[in-house]
RNA sequence: GAUUCGGUAGCUCAGCUGGUAGAGCAUCUCCCUUUUAAGGAGAGGGUCCAGGGUUCGAACCCCUGCCGAGUCACCA
């Protein structure tokens, strides 16, 4: 990791020694016993209060003996003042003029204690008695300004940096925080809308040796002393229900999930879905539960059910539209699916601009017909329900319509945003319907499943009671709640490419080299005569000049006739 | 995978028909006791993504590669 330092790097190095010198510990161990926060501070304002307050240093106005700054907490910013013959109440004015002025640097970490005041401005602030240097930042931060207009200037915007950075994204953009902060709001209100049913957060295998439960490429690993293959999981969907097989009545998992395909703006390599099954329950109770848990969860995170998105504007205030999904292809293509076959399916697809191929049986036509001409058009919440037998493998047969399924799709924005079933539990037909997949994936469609859990098959045997069972994609769900297309921008450490590796600079480069190798045996030449010995193309001749002077290891004089001439520097 | 755009100072960005790089903020020095995106004055700071080509001369034009963003395709 040698790395050539800025400037601006050195400097702060050097602040750090000189602290040192001065006996100031530049990362002390000591907690520093913080009584506030900025919030706090500004909303029950006292005048003369004593307070200590800590957070990062993130702005200096300097006015001679007194100077203006910024603290950064974990809940915004609150203004300090620092008075020089008040840090210094004896003639040492050393904390001031040194230590504040010149060997803090904007991003350390301070604790401040003082009181409280209003400057003739009415800026709440803090007159400093005290300070110390809890933490020094020896790496410049971006640096956003916001004028009085609510313009920012150099905002720190570029995605490639926010990402791989989002330590420093996190510090400047108050409003990525934010998003950060809904997040967790989300996963507390979205938790305790569940405990409050009486239901129960259990933890199952994310390391399986079969990844089932959904159909999706799994990323492999292996384990050392059993010597086998594992899988990331794709889904926890046949463990949970393993859990109600055991007795359980209501359980539910906030899973980190992995799928080994395409990373777009709207596919992170792992993602975090939620999953939950209660016992004795049908799709159309999952349904009522799902719009009351998004209207809660909306107002839990946003104050309100109303959200904008991609230019939508979303009501998640219950209930939602249902729409069967044989009426939604109706609705947008005038095709009943109902009673057709494969074959029909396959030229009305062909017609109607569509791509198939040999591989897609009946499930997977309508779900292309279902996903090419009608799914884009549900922007407010809106439940698609009945699908097909075929595509719904662990979903239980429509108690109605036997080709069909109890099932349903939460819509939003075009977009699916919850999958639920009612759950299959009858071990024969669940048998069958794997070994449907089996033969759908030797066909090649490669959604379908390619294994089959042969102990969830054994534990439906024992008996599963009626369940439904609903999965929430919680990273899309954020991305509504937040008004954010990219999932980057809610995932907190987006998967990325690596970063490729900083090149060292230290050593010459083959063509530093040449010229230096062929100068360094007379000590000087003539600029063209090097030229040509060395033999370089002229970029590559004119870039190791240049860095060759840059090193100090060359110089070029102008003689009186105009010729130049190389020499190596002492 | 296809296609478009981009990569210049610590940060945000200029840089014309090719003539060897600029601004604001940040940094450094000096001055200033209640300011508000920015107090004043001055200074320093750059492998212009990498490699090759064209040219007397390339940040700029051409080729190749790397990295990123957007759109489309594929995919939950």
């Amino acid at each position: 990791m040698s790395q050539q330092l800025s400037e601006q790097e050195l400097v702060r190095r050097q602040s750090l020694t000189k602290l040192r010198d001065l006996g100031i510990n530049p990362y002390p161990q000591a907690l520093y016993p913080v009584t506030t926060r900025s919030s706090e501070v500004k909303k029950n304002f006292e005048e003369g209060k004593k307070v200590m307050i800590a957070g990062r240093l993130m702005s200096r106005r300097n006015q001679g003996k007194a100077s203006f700054a910024e603290l950064q907490d974990s809940e915004g910013r609150i203004q300090v003042y620092f008075n020089r013959d008040e840090i210094c109440i004896s003639d040492d004015k050393m904390m001031y003029n040194d230590v504040y002025k010149k060997l803090l640097d904007i991003g350390d970490f301070i604790g401040v204690e003082g009181e409280l005041f209003k400057t003739q401005v009415g800026q709440i602030s803090v007159r400093v008695k005290n300070f110390s240097l809890l933490s020094k930042s020896l790496k410049p931060l971006p640096l956003p300004k916001t004028d009085a207009e609510g313009n920012v200037h150099d905002a720190f915007t570029d995605p490639e940096m926010r990402y791989r950075q989002r330590y420093a994204d996190l510090v400047v953009n108050p409003h990525v925080k934010e998003v950060f902060v809904k997040r967790a709001k989300l996963m507390h209100a979205m938790r305790s809308f569940f405990i409050d049913r009486g239901y129960y957060e259990v933890e199952t295998p994310i390391l399986q040796p079969i990844p089932g439960g959904a159909a999706a490429r799994p990323f492999v690993t292996h384990h050392n002393s059993l010597d086998v293959p594992m899988y990331l999981r794709i889904a926890c969907e046949l463990y949970l229900k393993k859990t109600l097989i055991g007795g359980f009545e209501g359980v539910f998992e906030f899973a980190k999930t992995f799928r080994n395909e395409g990373m777009d703006r709207t596919h992170n390599p792992e993602f975090s879905m939620m999953e939950i099954y209660v016992a004795y329950k049908d799709y159309n109770w999952m349904m009522e539960f799902a719009e009351n848990l998004l209207e809660h969860c909306a107002i839990a995170v946003n104050g309100t059910t109303k959200a904008e998105f991609g230019g939508h504007n979303i009501n998640f205030k219950a209930p939602y539209k249902k729409v069967t999904m044989r009426q939604a292809i109706i609705d947008f293509t005038g095709l009943d699916i109902k009673n057709k076959t494969e074959a029909e399916l396959t030229s009305w697809c062909t017609a109607n601009g569509i791509e198939v191929n040999s591989t897609m049986g009946k499930g997977k036509l309508i779900d292309e017909i279902f996903g090419e001409k009608c799914e884009s058009n549900y922007i407010d919440p809106t439940f698609i329900i009945d699908y097909p037998k075929e595509m719904s493998p662990l979903c239980k047969e429509h108690r109605d319509d036997p080709s069909l399924t109890e099932r349903f799709e939460l819509m939003i924005c075009g977009k699916e945003l919850a999958n639920a079933y009612t759950e299959l539990n009858d071990p024969i037909d669940q048998k069958e319907r794997f070994e449907e997949q089996l033969k759908l994936a030797a066909k090649g469609d490669d959604e379908a499943g390619e294994f089959i859990d042969y102990d969830f098959l054994r534990a439906l045997e024992y008996g599963m009671p009626p369940t439904s069972g609903m999965g929430v994609g919680i990273d899309r769900l954020i991305m509504f709640l937040t008004g954010n297309e990219s999932i980057q921008e809610v995932v907190l450490f987006p998967q990325m490419k690596p970063e490729a590796k900083a090149q060292k600079t230290v050593e010459l480069k083959d063509n530093e080299k040449a010229i230096f190798d062929i100068l360094s045996k007379t000590g000087s030449m003539e600029l063209n005569t090097l030229k040509e010995q060395a033999g370089l193309s002229n970029k590559g001749w004119d870039k190791g000049m240049k860095s060759l002077s840059k090193h100090g290891l060359t110089s070029v004089i102008k003689g009186d006739d105009g010729s130049l001439t190389v020499m190596v520097v002492e």
